[in-house]
RNA sequence: GCGCCCGUAGCUCAGCCGGAUAGAGCGUCUGACUACGAAUCAGAAGGUCGGGAGUUCGAAUCUCUCCGGGCGCACCA
């Protein structure tokens, strides 16, 4: 990773630590709110101008004299009454860039980091709130590997819930038919049950009679025994397979599929209940409401207290999810069996199971935690980090992060172009949450096909003469791109109302400007080769930089250049930013400023038409480096890189 | 009722550990393709930062309060 600012910062430190009274936050840096006032605003002065009981500019010009001694520095600036405005040495910093970082220290801070995402229910197709889930899991997982840290990424599978169940019953009573009725079902099974899932639903509403024999169904199933389990597993194990296929669509994979059927039969949850009970971190309630349950007193929450076990002795949702966040932080004794689920391209996704294997592999055991889970289940999340720091297990509970979002919604708009009514009583709402008991929501591979098909139209009214195959290719990458930008772009705490017209628009801040221009760079360097013989990496060299000078350059396009490579060398401290406040849409806007500023450049500034060698070679180290940099944030974010679109 | 989140341009959103002129995209209007790809660029119009009070040299940013919206608070998952 490349952090100058870091370095920089660390030499400031020095200059100054003999004159002042140095805070940790004191030496911030910020940016000034024009490259033309400086690079590198220091607001040192401010900070000290209390504790001093001085003026903010007497306190800078103290500074000024033993900062100029930087090598970095060339200039600095009093300005705005009291800021430190420092302007680097160009050259020297564009020099550093190609360099290359020297082989530092990975980076990790952690032993091991486990990020749990996506956890569709298997019991219906994934929707368009799954891939919000997904695609912000996903990119977090590539930021964290990034910086250095050893990453497990695992999908929960809830195999043997009341959602799987309740499928399991729609098809044994609603449809009469058994397994193999169900298995030569010709249809992809996670569209069939989307549908059966809301009649069963409906059915169950209308009928709370039926609900006892779902919930005999229920036990059976937990316990794996008879029909209703091996209908539940085909049907949970078919639609993960559906599951996996759509992510793949995006790029998204997984390491391991832990599943509850497994976390039921190892006795995980017997486990955590014997460490709860001993660390009397949950007791029997005495009376009450809650008479006869173990519940947990919740000391961080006004809400009273959590049944943990039920009066009938079965283990509540969150029991199932305190088992297992103690074994993901390696905390129970226990582990699952696994084996492969699905190879794909050298990779496998592992599978827990409660049989013995003989395969050597372990998952688990992390020294950090991170749950991708949306912002309503947040009271629950309290409540497992709450169980761990009743086990006195605080640095755990201090490393659970549960990566909150919120939910993805639905236009009135939007709506009405699926042919669907609003629940009745909300006709007035101006968004509609998903529901998949109501069958309200738009799949996901429903969606990515629309995508797809627009993305095709586009490909082939540009690129005509592309092999079909590489336009179906394209329209897959730009698909792709456009869908997981645009899950990227909003803050995590803003809700997504998905508009049709909004989410298939491939102009302006989207997934397929950035890969455009991704695609104009690669465009200007394959004719470069094609007319001059050159391939850019020849071009590019520390011997040829120093060469060159910049006063070659207008000054106006000096100023420019400078500025897109010095916005441009920002992209790591901008992934350590995302990561440290949670915020992925950091590095999409980072990423979307990048290409604007180069677009703007690009219009002002040819390239292959320019004669001075000078010139042309500095435009060309200029995009080279864009290039590289739009390359990696591009990655991170998981969107694709196109050669042609 | 209690807790958490949100209210910034016509629309969708950035900016929020206080700091130098409040920024983008979409939409609207004006311009730029005999081309390094117009999925682009240049420009214009558009803002009582929900209302009020307070803290401060300084508030979109912190505190309080009010108004408006959302989500949670199951022996469901």
């Amino acid at each position: 990773m490349n952090l100058w600012k870091k370095a920089l910062q660390k030499k400031i430190k020095t200059c100054l630590t003999p004159l002042f009274p140095l805070e940790e936050n004191d030496l911030e840096l910020t940016q000034p709110p024009s490259l033309k006032m400086g690079d590198v605003a220091l607001p040192v002065a401010f900070r000290l101008a209390k504790k001093l009981k001085k003026a903010p500019y007497q306190i800078a010009q103290l500074a000024l004299s033993p900062l100029q001694t930087i090598e970095e520095v060339s200039k600095i600036e009093l300005a705005g009454g009291g800021y430190l405005n420092l302007f680097l040495d160009r050259k020297k910093f564009i020099k550093k860039i190609f360099e290359g970082s020297p082989k530092k220290d990975s980076g990790a801070e952690e032993k091991k980091i486990i990020i749990e995402h996506t956890n569709i229910n298997p019991n219906k197709a994934a929707h368009i709130g799954h891939l919000r889930n997904a695609v912000l899991g996903d990119t977090l997982a590539r930021c964290l590997k990034y910086k250095g840290e050893k990453v497990e990424v695992q999908n929960y599978i809830d195999d043997t819930g009341v959602q799987v169940v309740d499928v399991v019953f729609g098809f044994l009573e609603l449809e009469k038919k058994k397994l193999p009725e169900i298995q030569s079902i010709p249809a992809q099974l996670d569209d069939y049950c989307w549908d059966l899932y809301t009649r069963v639903s409906q059915y169950l509403q209308e009928q709370p009679e039926a609900q006892a024999k779902r919930n005999i169904y229920l036990k059976k199933v937990e316990k794996g025994e008879g029909d209703e389990a091996r209908i539940a597993e085909y049907i949970s194990r078919q639609i993960v397979q559906a599951h996996l296929t759509t992510m793949k669509r995006l790029g998204i994979t997984y390491d391991v599929l832990p599943c509850e059927s497994s976390i039921l039969h190892l006795k995980f949850w017997e486990k955590a209940f014997q460490l709860l009970k001993g660390k009397e971190a949950i007791s029997l309630a005495q009376d009450g409401p809650n008479k006869g349950c173990w519940v947990m007193p919740l000391a961080q929450r006004t809400e009273k207290e959590k049944v943990i076990v039920r009066s009938d002795g079965t283990v509540t949702y969150v029991g199932k999810d305190i088992a297992y966040q103690l074994w993901k932080f390696g905390l129970l004794g226990l582990d699952f069996y696994y084996e492969p689920f699905i190879e794909e391209n050298g990779h496998t996704i592992w599978i827990s199971t409660d049989q013995p294997t003989s395969y050597q592999v372990h998952f688990g055991g992390g020294s950090k935690v991170y749950n991708v889970i949306d912002t309503r289940q947040s009271y629950l999340q309290d409540v497992v980090v709450e169980s761990l720091r009743l086990l006195e297990y605080h640095q755990q509970a201090e490393n659970s992060i549960h990566f909150s979002y919120e939910m993805v919604a639905l236009s009135p708009q939007s709506l009405k172009e699926l042919g669907l009514q609003p629940p009745p009583g909300e006709e007035e709402k101006n968004f509609y949450e998903v529901s998949g008991r109501r069958g309200l929501g738009i799949k996901a591979n429903d969606f990515l096909d629309q995508l797809e098909i627009k993305a095709y139209q586009e490909v082939n009214r540009r690129n005509p003469d592309l092999p079909e195959k590489s336009k179906k290719e394209i329209a897959r990458q730009i698909a792709c791109g456009a869908l997981r930008y645009f899950m990227l772009k909003y803050s995590r705490n803003s809700l997504i109302v998905f508009d049709f017209d909004e989410a298939l628009n491939f102009e302006g801040e989207t997934g397929p400007y950035l890969q455009y221009t991704y695609v104009r760079i690669q465009s200007i360097f394959r004719k470069l080769k094609e007319r001059t013989k050159i391939r850019v990496e020849n071009l590019i060299s520390l011997d040829k930089i120093d060469h060159l000078t910049l006063s070659t350059l207008s000054p106006q396009e000096k100023d420019e250049m400078w500025e897109l490579i010095y916005f441009a060398s920002h992209l790591d401290e901008e992934v350590l930013h995302s990561l440290s406040t949670l915020e992925l849409s950091n590095l999409a806007k980072f990423t979307f400023n990048l290409c604007q500023k180069f677009n703007a450049y690009y219009h002002k500034y040819p390239i292959l038409a320019e004669k001075d060698e000078q010139i042309q070679q500095w435009r060309i180290i200029t995009i080279y480096y864009l290039q590289k940099t739009l390359a990696t944030a591009l990655e991170l974010m998981g969107l694709p890189l196109p050669e042609k679109m």
